[in-house]
RNA sequence: GGUUCCGUAGCUCAGUUGGUUAGAGCACUACCUUGACAUGGUAGGGGUCGCAGGUUCGAGUCCUGCCGGAACCA
């Protein structure tokens, strides 16, 4: 047989595969499944993750292609708005250029030219991995069947009043401009609390305020204490002084202040603070911005006009104290949120945006709660209600140039406001062509929420039809079958999904959500380049296979569970690569190729067996499979096919070749049951064994197996505990060979030449009886003995004294039980049956074990 | 503060609706260069299931509390 390399062989077979269509939907097929991936950026490198999230794809998409289905998975790479404007402006920036120099659309032009040179490379690196999804169909969120369809979808909601412009507080970040809720990242930080004095207008002394932000006072708009509190309850109408800027602000009362908290008095910033915010609408207080969206401070803060915010704080707390009007500081630790792109401090900050209303989700969150969608795990689901019964307004407006742009206009002569899904030429109420767009782009999330419909070809107009979607597709693959995501975006993504596959198609966009973990080192931390205990997935490909990496990812993917990968864990994988090589090469060491499990009848005894053994893994690996328990799947296929083909089977036939072809037809059969998750060396095994080539004979392309008719087997497992038997006895005596050896069974006359080559004992012998003078190894199900003078009996003494602890602990529990009347009452009858017998069998054994130590002691 | 998850062998973890003597892989010990494979083979040792109560005939599994760790939301 060839030397398998797996570089070499990946890279072939992959290329074959994919040149050939095979990753392609099959439309002649009846039953159809649906998956789509997750697009990622297109300024996006592959790393663990991915290659996790994409082989438990792949996995899935090999499966039911193999079972029939006409199979799409849907690829793709997502504009990524801030990632990649940021990845251009960089470098253009490295030749000195400012984007503002070139404009709007040059600078466009030079993202586009970027995106198609060098954009997308992680799609090249997937293919390293062996994912198949229907590449012909690759797509790209700004693509223009998909601007179409965003367009589409803005309007309509437009339209319908769901997406509304506002002056809001929104979350603001110095330099990404706005976000969304989930956009910002809490992170604790040590800060400090200042009270501050305001002193009142009327001269009668003075409030404090405590805040960890004191650069915004100058905002303040109004003093709030709780109406019922009688520290202030006086003061109630007044007005006080702020520090420097002397601006009069009203002390007002409501209940929502905590009087607990600080001083119980609470300054009131309405434009940057959310609270404050809300007191602001239900007092009717102005609004004071006091920086731009730089961050920078405006006239407002007086002399500290220029600075950054952040800048500004100690400066403006140290003025405070030099006046005297700080009266105290102490240290105190806060949430404080973060730009979760750029890590800058972000500010609540009032700004003109575009919102899409939570009221749009009505209809999603009602078909949720009936259970439409089924999460694995299933603990996602409360996870996910939660966050939809309290959903936000969604801020949808970006200050970027790259991403969908707002198609709203503005008549610059009559001040009409329309969306628009053609790019307009004059304005639909006056007629004039003095019009403008919107200036903002929208939430990348925004194109991906329509990903699930949008691919398949949903107001697509006439772009890409018949090559990029198919007349029909809609019908056929929505809802798609599954989503396989990681948890992090459940409610960047997968909710948004929700809500507009909902709105727009009236049906869930997928029937089930596995959302896998976090994958972290060996150690349990999370993978980060600062720390160095990244796992570059493809330097793993190179060193160890593609197979290798996948099969450790699905081995380790239980769910609800963070992955630790080690690199000793892919070793491991690629241990069984190997053994599975040498099985391929035993096989062909006896024969050159080998007939499909269906052409052939199994006759020989190791055959049936393992037949029955490989029907037993089909019917697991199919469950397992059908409810992504990836892991159990994967170890049901590690521990049948080494533990039980190769450890058992193989060294049978080696003493009855006869079985040899039998078990290469049952190998290749195992094969297509490994492929999903080892996708490379099964096909290279499959065609070496049948003597085919990949272009004839594609693994892939097989029907994925099922378990099939097999009269029950000689009962080799009886076999297999005399074989294992006598080599504990030898184990024990140190006996290289045994000359006579005896089973207190009666197995068929065939077991004894597997049990003498096997066990290597000489003469094996079926007794109904314990011989004479023998040492005997007590199994579960027989026993095996040799006579007393062959071995050394001490380590056999050792070995009976523990059994029979043993024996006699379980004794002790099954009688406590038996002597239960409630139990033998109670219990169903089976089990009080099934107790009995075991009752009654391990007073058998103890029975046999104490016989035996007397003999052999007396 | 709210919600959720986790704690089982030295390590990483299974254990699906409660029902044998709680399993696997790695690691460990002893033996084995036997014609597929030392990236291997054979045999073996190792756990009072975080702690304390409770429900039940019966609890690793259900409930309550506590201890320890993590995540998400506010």
């Amino acid at each position: 047989m060839e030397n398998y390399n797996p570089q070499e062989f990946e890279e072939k077979s992959y290329q074959i595969w994919e040149k050939n269509g095979y990753f392609e939907v099959d439309y002649n097929r009846e039953k159809n499944f649906c998956i789509m991936m997750p697009p990622p950026n297109v300024t996006g490198r592959l790393h663990i993750g991915h290659a996790l999230t994409f082989t438990l794809q792949d996995i899935i998409v090999r499966y039911k292609r193999m079972d029939g289905y006409a199979t799409l998975w849907q690829p793709g790479t997502d504009h990524a708005g801030i990632a990649t404007q940021n990845v251009v402006e960089k470098r253009l920036l490295a030749e000195g250029i400012h984007k503002e120099e070139l404009g709007r659309e040059e600078f466009l032009k030079r993202v586009w030219e970027w995106k198609e040179k060098t954009g997308g490379e992680i799609t090249h690196q997937l293919r390293k991995l062996g994912a198949s999804p229907a590449w012909s169909r690759e797509r790209f969120t700004m693509d223009p069947g998909l601007q179409r369809a965003v367009r589409v979808a803005f309007k309509k909601l437009y339209d319908e009043g769901y997406i509304v412009r506002g002056k809001y507080l929104v979350n603001w970040c110095p330099k990404d401009g706005a976000l969304s809720d989930i956009e910002v990242e809490y992170q604790e930080k040590e800060g400090e609390l200042v009270y501050i004095r305001y002193p009142l207008t009327d001269g009668s002394g003075e409030i404090v305020v405590a805040t960890t932000r004191p650069e915004t006072y100058f905002g303040d708009t109004a003093v709030m204490v709780h109406p019922e509190d009688p520290r202030y309850k006086d003061l109630i109408g007044k007005k006080v002084r702020l520090p420097l800027i002397n601006r009069e602000i009203p002390i007002i009362a409501d209940a929502h202040v905590d009087m607990e908290f600080g001083t119980g008095a609470v300054k009131v910033t309405p434009a940057h603070d959310p609270n404050d915010y809300e007191v602001g609408l239900r007092h009717n207080l102005p609004m004071i911005s006091v920086f731009n969206e730089k961050g920078i401070l405006n006239h407002y803060a007086g002399e500290f006009e220029g600075l950054d915010r952040l800048e500004a704080r100690p400066k403006i707390v140290a003025r405070l104290e030099e006046e005297g009007f700080v009266v105290k500081r102490e240290p105190y630790t806060h949430q404080v949120g973060h730009c979760y792109r750029c890590g800058s401090v972000i500010e609540p900050y009032l700004s003109t945006q575009w919102f899409l209303k939570k009221e749009v989700a009505k209809e999603a969150i009602e078909k949720a709660n009936r259970g439409e969608v089924k999460f694995h795990p299933p603990q996602w689901k409360n996870n996910f209600d939660a966050w939809m019964r309290e959903l936000r307004d969604w801020c949808i407006s970006r200050q970027l140039w790259w991403g969908h742009r707002i198609p709203v206009y503005y008549c610059d002569q009559c001040g009409h406001q329309w969306a628009s899904v053609e790019e307009p030429t004059a304005c639909p109420k006056c007629g004039s062509q003095k019009f403008h767009q919107d200036p903002d782009v929208l939430d990348t999330w925004f194109s991906s929420a329509l990903w699930p419909f949008s691919t398949l070809g949903w107001e697509n107009g006439e772009w890409g039809k018949g090559t990029k979607w198919q007349e029909g597709d809609l019908e056929r693959f929505y809802p798609n079958n599954l989503l396989i995501t990681g948890f992090d975006i459940l409610f960047f993504w997968v909710a948004r999904m929700m809500m507009m596959g909902v709105h727009f198609l009236k049906e869930v966009p997928f029937r089930d959500v596995y959302l896998h973990a976090l994958v972290r080192d060996a150690d349990g931390r999370k993978m980060s380049k600062s720390l160095g205990n990244v796992i570059d997935p493809l330097k793993m490909v190179e060193n160890y296979s593609a197979d290798a990496l996948r099969f450790t990812l699905a081995v380790l993917a239980v769910q609800g569970r963070d992955i630790r990968l080690s690199t000793e864990k892919i070793i491991e994988s690629r241990n069984f690569v190997n053994k599975l090589y040498n099985a391929g090469r035993y096989l062909k060491l006896h024969q050159e190729t080998f007939p499909e499990l269906e052409e052939i009848e199994i006759k020989t005894p190791v055959g049936k067996w393992l037949l029955s053994k490989f029907n037993d893994a089909t019917r697991k690996v199919r469950e397992e499979l059908d409810s992504y328990r990836f892991n159990d799947g994967a170890m049901t296929l590690y521990r049948y096919l080494w533990g039980e083909f190769c450890d058992w089977g193989i060294e049978l036939s080696k003493v009855t070749p006869e079985a040899i072809p039998e078990l290469g037809a049952i190998f290749k059969e195992s094969l297509k049951l490994l492929h999903p998750f080892m996708p490379f060396i099964t096909e290279f095994l499959y065609q070496e064994l049948s003597g085919t080539s990949i272009e004839e004979n594609s693994i892939m392309l097989k029907q994925y197996p099922a378990p099939r008719p097999v009269e029950t087997p000689e009962n080799f497992d009886l076999i297999i505990e005399a074989i294992v038997g006598f080599r504990r006895i030898r184990a024990l005596t140190g006996e290289k060979r045994l000359k006579k050896g005896y089973v207190l069974a009666q197995l068929p006359e065939m077991a004894k030449e597997y049990i003498r080559r096997l066990a290597k004992v000489e003469e094996v012998e079926f007794v109904d009886k314990p011989i004479p003078n023998a040492i005997r190894d007590i199994g579960e199900n027989l026993e095996t003995m040799v006579s007393k003078d062959e071995v050394d009996i001490t380590p056999i003494l050792n070995r009976l004294k523990k059994q029979k602890e043993k024996r006699e602990r379980e004794i002790a529990i099954l009688q406590k039980k038996l002597e239960n009347r409630n139990f033998v009452e109670k219990a169903p009858q089976k089990v009080v049956e099934k107790v009995k017998a075991d009752y009654q069998k391990a007073k058998e054994k103890l029975q046999k074990i104490t016989d035996e130590l007397q003999k052999l002691e007396g």
